[in-house]
DNA sequence: GCCCTGATGCCGTATTCTGT
DNA sequence: ACAGAATACGGCATCAGGGC
């Protein structure tokens, strides 16, 4: 039996043969520099995009690249270099079916807020930190919180379909509630001060500012009405298009926002005769006539109107500024008080989702008082209760 | 006054959170 | 685990200032 005696390893000749490494490949150029090559997860041989004084130094670099692709982490080079510029503006084409103002929009945003700072960096250089310093700049400048968030929210839109098309591993938008915009509740007018705004308003809008109030309709909306739309027989408004401004086309007609903004409204007899009064004098002619039309018979533009009627009527009525769009703020709430359900004022808003309506419930607190308040009664009354409370003064809903 | 465009408000739906 | 509520997100509109 040979005793077990521990093999020497055989010696590695110091001539050592070159091993093929597990990653990628480094070679030695004419030149005497050492370029590194690997390929990717895509199947693409690539090169580094700069050559390396040593060896070393491209093993180096093969080694990072290879923790990349491991850590699920590695992009396409040349798919990140992008320009987020270009990234965006192909985005915002891209967009299948965008209405024309929130390409607009879109554009205005791209070039006035994010291009400075954007446009010209690499996707895959857009980092948080420059995300959150970006937007603490803007906030600095004075620009407004709602415009900050909607920048920001298109920068995260268009980021993350850059990571969805795998060109950025990672969005780097995620500050938390950068993205909301708070807007302050918009003021509700009473009964009254819209007929105050009425009386001293161009008569030729007043039928405008009643139809606005009690029939919910938008400025567009509005504006874009026809003969054929109004049946002030049955006292009814039909929403079938609106009139929108848009740069280089003036105003042109579209369909209404959404869809159940196609919609007929009922309008409250209270300003029937009102609106056939105005359809007399000033409405045009013909089925497609516009119903509100400017003193030189053409449509209203919106700006035109503010600056011009609108301000000098809230002045004349001693109201402070108000919107005109606050007047469908009123009609709603209106409707919400005189007892309409939220599925009527869904319809009569022309939404299609209970949330705006539900808005509307804050109207209904004051009734919610009364229906408290009449309960007590009856409840002392059952009870036998001798001094009976005396009811509050009736408050003044709006 | 017209028009462009900067700025802000409103709303439908998807996603996330939360109480059970 | 899940339904309903709350919030985020994306998109569409109105309001408003300013140049011509």
């Amino acid at each position: 039996m040979a005793a077990d005696v521990p093999q020497e390893k055989p010696r590695r000749s110091s001539k050592r043969k070159p091993v093929k490494r597990r990653f990628g490949r480094v070679r030695k150029l004419p030149s005497g520099r050492f370029q590194a090559r690997y390929q990717g997860p895509d199947g693409v041989d690539r090169p580094a995009p700069q050559t390396f004084a040593t060896k070393t130094d491209a093993e180096i670099w093969l080694t990072k690249i290879e923790a990349q692709i491991l850590d699920d982490e590695w992009i396409d080079p040349d798919a990140g270099r992008i320009s987020f510029g270009k990234y965006a503006a192909d985005w915002i084409e891209e967009r299948p079916k965008l209405r024309p103002r929130t390409i607009e929009l879109y554009g205005y945003l791209l070039r006035k807020h994010l291009a400075p700072t954007f446009g010209d960096k690499p996707l895959n250089e857009i980092k948080g930190p420059h995300v959150r310093r970006w937007r603490k700049k803007l906030l600095d400048d004075g620009v407004s919180e709602v415009t900050v968030a909607k920048a920001y929210r298109l920068l995260k839109a268009i980021l993350s379909t850059a990571v969805d098309d795998q060109v950025i591993k990672r969005n780097p938008c995620r500050i938390k509630g950068a993205g909301q915009e708070k807007s302050p509740e918009r003021p509700v007018l009473t009964v009254a001060q819209v007929y105050r705004i009425v009386e001293v308003i161009e008569p030729r809008y007043r039928a405008l500012v009643l139809l606005g109030t009690f029939a919910s309709l938008r400025w567009g909306e509005l504006t874009g009405l026809q003969r054929r739309d109004l049946d002030l027989d049955a006292g009814t408004v039909k929403v079938e298009r609106q009139l929108i401004q848009l740069t280089g086309k003036g105003l042109v007609f579209t369909d209404p926002k959404s869809a159940a903004g196609r919609r007929t409204v009922a309008i409250p007899d209270l300003i029937i005769d009102e609106l056939k009064a105005h359809m007399k004098d000033f409405a045009i002619d013909g089925d497609e006539g516009l119903v509100f039309v400017g003193s030189d018979n053409g449509p209203l533009r919106n700006t035109n109107f503010n600056r011009r009627v609108w301000a000098k009527a809230l002045h004349d009525a001693g109201l402070p500024k108000i919107h005109f769009h606050d007047l469908r703020h009123t009609g709603n709430t209106l409707a919400a008080s005189a007892g309409a359900s939220i599925r009527e004022l869904m319809a009569r808003m022309g939404h299609s989702s209970t949330r705006a309506a539900l808005i509307y419930q804050h109207s209904t607190d004051e009734r919610q008082r009364e229906v408290a308040r009449k309960l007590d009664e009856l409840a002392r009354g059952a009870l036998g209760a001798s001094g009976t409370q005396r009811a509050r003064p009736q408050e003044q809903a709006l």
